[in-house]
DNA sequence: CATGAATGAGCCTTCATTCAT
DNA sequence: AATGAATGAAGGCTCATTCAT
């Protein structure tokens, strides 16, 4: 009869209800991300997942049918999150120029850096599984529903999206803190590679979309 | 482009001069490009190279330290040798317009999806050791050797190979020939998340590139 | 005189209670033990203890974190039965003379070749870790609890027993019946050199009690 | 054609008369002697030797045929050297009294360590091979030339010459340097177990042959 | 639904020894 | 005699996943 309470919050013993299952879920999520920050994938093993959820390690397997699936969710998640977070700013300010879209989509990715990091992990881990078509899937479910909202035809739109998506991973990939790239900064002479995330993104999206304003006129 | 020919070719049974260490040295790289092509870093065992070499398991340890030091040697040998041929094309065409210059680099990147798909891995594994901090001065050589060559003030020039080289990894990560990736293919409804490396990554290097002139005029 | 009984008796598929996983951990140590009498510890493989005792390589770090641990318990387990049986013996007995200390001390090493085979190998091989330092406490300890039933003044006994320990190693080492060792059965020119662990380890308690005896009066 | 400048004293490059094998040999044995006294016997690798040797590895082999052997082989020279200081000191000094024994054999020790660290070796490692019946050959003919030395019968200084390997043994054993033993000295709980070397060996000499003395009228 | 003991394939690496030169 | 590249068995250990309870 082990007591649950040594958790933030108490939980029942079980999740009966699938409204139970579903946070339950979300707590094994909220677990994985907690530690994802700080461990590459490859360190992370399901054991310390369930150690930091307070569950055994057999009912990470009720919820997920392997690591990659639960890391894919993950992922879907934030990618969902973030999707929401931009389109409420996109109908707040509606920006029009293009360099107020550049510059609300880099701001709309402030505070995403689990997200970003979670997207380097599509190309080398997760790709692999057939989960990943359900996950495009949803992913473009996404980018159609935020289309609409940018100042450009909906195919425009849409290659926007996916350019940002490209942009996102390859400065998130040079900018990627892990302890080597911090080593970087005590190396003046590696000054040239060491770059900002957030600055050379918005250079890349203007540059973008000042170019495909110029194109379609 | 390397050739793909290297099959049984006869060998000396050991490597005596400098030369010949080479040689194998290049064999054992060789092979695991080969197998790299089709296997996920992680799932690619030195015991798997060492088969493809025909050498044992042990001999590959005469020649590199550790796993992550040949994986890393690979990538080294794909950036020298496309920075290269960068210069070379660079050399040879002058490229004056910032269209040219784009089409010029994107031109350059055919052919070496192999370096392509090694950056990636840079990112997830290869970053952490101590032997990532070397392979980076050797990158910020590369880029300083080429950098003059390109028809801009010496900072932009680096600027904008850093730039290259986020997109690279951006849109080939995007469009990876995972086994995943190619069953988008069969699915038309996803049509939209289908890119083409060249023409995507021209585009972004164009919107750059004209960008920057903006900018500086 | 531990029963070698051990065979394939039942066992329940999982240990789950406290119980049942020390049972099992008993039975690695005994599996590690038979195993033991006849390979040395270097050649001893992990996996062959899992062999021996039925079940998964991976089960016996379950139990052990290293194979270390895993002979540094049993070694401990060895020393623990043995002062028992020594202390129910000096309680029994309550020897008074130096020879009938000496005698006791001596029987009570008998049918205890395990553990001073196992003694042996602290110097060469566990010796290293750290977990050697809680053995030595609790050798201390275990010493200290027998030091007051020996007819010596306490810091005088624990002196017999430190000396008890080097001579046990030392006659242990020339008498181990290892291959070589055998063979000098089968030479007669080197007879000189064959001799009998007890016989030897009982003359040198003798000398060195009897020794005390006269130094202290 | 490397020169062989890089020791301390120049060397023929190849070793043709006996002599100069023999001194090679002799070359190979101060070289591991020298590592030995830093590390422990598994951790030292032949690599290692032939490097400190400044020899290829190969060439040990020339002169060795295991790494066994080697060993078996240093141990020898090393009893050899210490029967012979042995022999010179009771002869110089002719002990008669038990104590006078005991306290030149403790002396004789004296800066013998290594010899005595190799002793270990034996029962571990080395009494495996078959070698080990030449090595207990040559050692009982050089106790036999001690034994008359002494001042006892044949008989009871070959005994005495036994015990005083035994003690040797068990002594070292408890006393020697690993870095574990070392950190016993930082905690004082540990102190009764903290002996020396010298010390307990002459008491456990002394103890014997007294006795001895006491037996025999 | 939950548990966590058990599994076992598989990993990277080491190193005594061999053998072509 | 000397070299040192090549070998390959073996080792300890990890961890995603399964399954008996």
């Amino acid at each position: 009869m082990p007591s649950q309470m040594s958790g933030q919050v108490t939980r029942p013993a079980r999740a009966r209800s699938p409204e139970e299952k579903l946070v339950r879920r979300g707590d094994i999520l909220r677990a994985a991300e907690r530690l994802w920050t700080t461990t590459p994938y490859a360190d992370l093993s399901m054991n310390q997942v369930a150690r930091e959820v307070q569950l055994a390690k057999g009912t990470l397997y009720l919820y997920f049918e392997t690591k990659e699936e639960l890391f894919l969710a993950l992922l879907s998640e934030h990618y969902q999150a973030w999707f929401t977070h931009l389109n409420t700013l996109l109908d707040e300010r509606q920006p029009k120029t293009p360099d107020e879209v550049a510059d609300l989509i880099t701001e709309s990715l402030r505070g995403y850096e689990a997200m970003r990091r979670l997207q380097l992990l599509l190309g080398g881990v997760l790709e692999r599984s057939e989960l990943a078509l359900n996950f495009r899937r949803q992913v473009l479910s996404l980018m159609q529903a935020t289309a609409p909202r940018l100042p450009y035809p909906y195919d425009t739109a849409m290659r926007v999206l996916v350019h940002t998506d490209a942009l996102c991973v390859g400065w998130q990939h040079l900018t990627e803190e892990t302890p080597a790239h911090r080593t970087l900064l005590f190396h003046p002479e590696l000054r040239p590679l060491v770059v900002d995330f957030e600055q050379e993104m918005n250079m890349s999206l203007r540059a973008l979309l000042n170019y495909l304003q110029t194109q379609t006129s």
